[in-house]
DNA sequence: AATGCTAAGATGTCAGACCAATTCAACGGT
DNA sequence: ACCGTTGAATTGGTCTGACATCTTAGCATT
């Protein structure tokens, strides 16, 4: 992601961390420079992109001054699973996570760059890497869809998605160490990339599905 | 005047007299640079004005380029400037809600009951009959579509979309003001609820699509 | 014809310098 | 003690040059 959206992410985050208020200052530009390690160059164009939207004012020889709060639009979800057991609490979050997945999956393969298809790769040659090496690779095939989370360039769903996780950790761990797991999902993963890499909507939904197919076989294989 | 104003201004009055559409590129930060007389960084800070306002897209390697003609009104108006901010994020909830409530709706059609039916034609009969009323119905819309959510028998579909909808109170209320949402988007509520009453979950699937579509459209001519 | 490589051109970023406006504390006169 | 002045320090505004990284078109090879 570009230095620049790390920055305006960072900025809207200070304000928030700060508790500013409209009309309070905010650091100055070499201040905010060195606090952050960047140029005052991408400080500044950060700043610009605000005072655009008519969120910050600058005055010369003055300050930078906040007019509203930024609000970073973050979803808190104090979720409650009302499932009798774990078995269909899985498959409950199975179902939204499909709905998710298969959503990012398909505005991935519309907007997703040459760096995303890069970085999804890399992702994808890791896990299968760990998996020779160690027969399991939970957090190396989780690293891959949060790749593919990141191509459709809506943090959203990246959000939901680890938001979802924090909340069910336990619950998400459980199917990815069964031993045949990445055996029987590893082709579909090399698919989807492939899907991705095409630009093909719909087959990037096929092939998530697929991925999800066999999590589902897995849950409900699970031990009462 | 700032110089950076005057850059802003000029970079409107040469996009509207080289009459360039949308998709066209500009010239390059350097020829800009060299035309209007000004340091890069003055262009660069320009640029990002734009692009905060979501009229330019800048591409590394490629150039820049124009989203959707830049009017001049848009430039001096502080209060449009949070409409594009706006559309930006109401695009991006609109991609999670389509993942979810397009699933919501297969599980739905899968799942539901006739208890189920009967609550959801309810809802539907009442958003038709408060549409003839007084032209606009909002809560009505949600209410269908909430009656949807439960029959897929998953809490969590339900809690997502709340969830959402909170946070992004003011984004949701928008789309569904527009007095022709509700005319044209109709007809495929019908449809999908026929299609949940049929238990096919792939029409499910197409008439919810089809309903955010029209929900796109909406966004997408919000002004700029 | 298809493929791979190279170089040019574009944006992204950083560093340093100077300018212009503002702020504020130290100073001096009343 | 009060008040205006002054000047140094601070801050945003701009310019320049350099390098990094990405894209793309064109060339060369197969």
């Amino acid at each position: 992601m570009d230095r620049a959206r790390q920055v305006t992410d960072a900025l809207a985050d200070y304000v928030e961390d700060a508790r500013l208020q409209a009309g309070d200052r905010l650091p100055a530009e070499r201040e905010l420079m060195a606090d952050l390690r960047v140029g005052r160059s991408t400080i500044r164009e950060a700043i610009r992109h605000f005072q655009a939207l008519g969120v910050i004012e600058t005055r010369k020889g003055s300050g930078t001054y906040l007019l509203k709060p930024i609000s970073k639009a973050t979803i808190h979800m104090p979720l409650s699973l009302h499932a009798t057991d774990l078995r269909n609490a899985l498959l409950q979050t199975l179902e939204v996570r499909r709905g998710i997945e298969c959503e990012a999956g398909m505005v991935a393969a519309k907007k997703r760059t040459q760096q995303d298809i890069i970085a999804i790769e890399e992702k994808l040659n890791e896990m299968e890497r760990v998996h020779l090496e160690k027969g399991t690779s939970g957090p190396e095939d989780l690293a891959f869809h949060l790749a593919i989370y990141d191509a459709s360039h809506n943090p959203l769903f990246r959000q939901l998605l680890e938001q979802m996780r924090e909340t069910f950790w336990q619950f998400w761990q459980h199917p990815f160490e069964r031993q045949d797991f990445a055996r029987r999902s590893f082709p579909f993963h090399r698919t989807l990339f492939n899907a991705i890499a095409a630009r093909d909507p719909e087959a990037a939904r096929e092939e998530t599905l697929k991925i999800l197919a066999v999590v589902e076989e897995d849950i409900k294989d699970m031990s009462q």
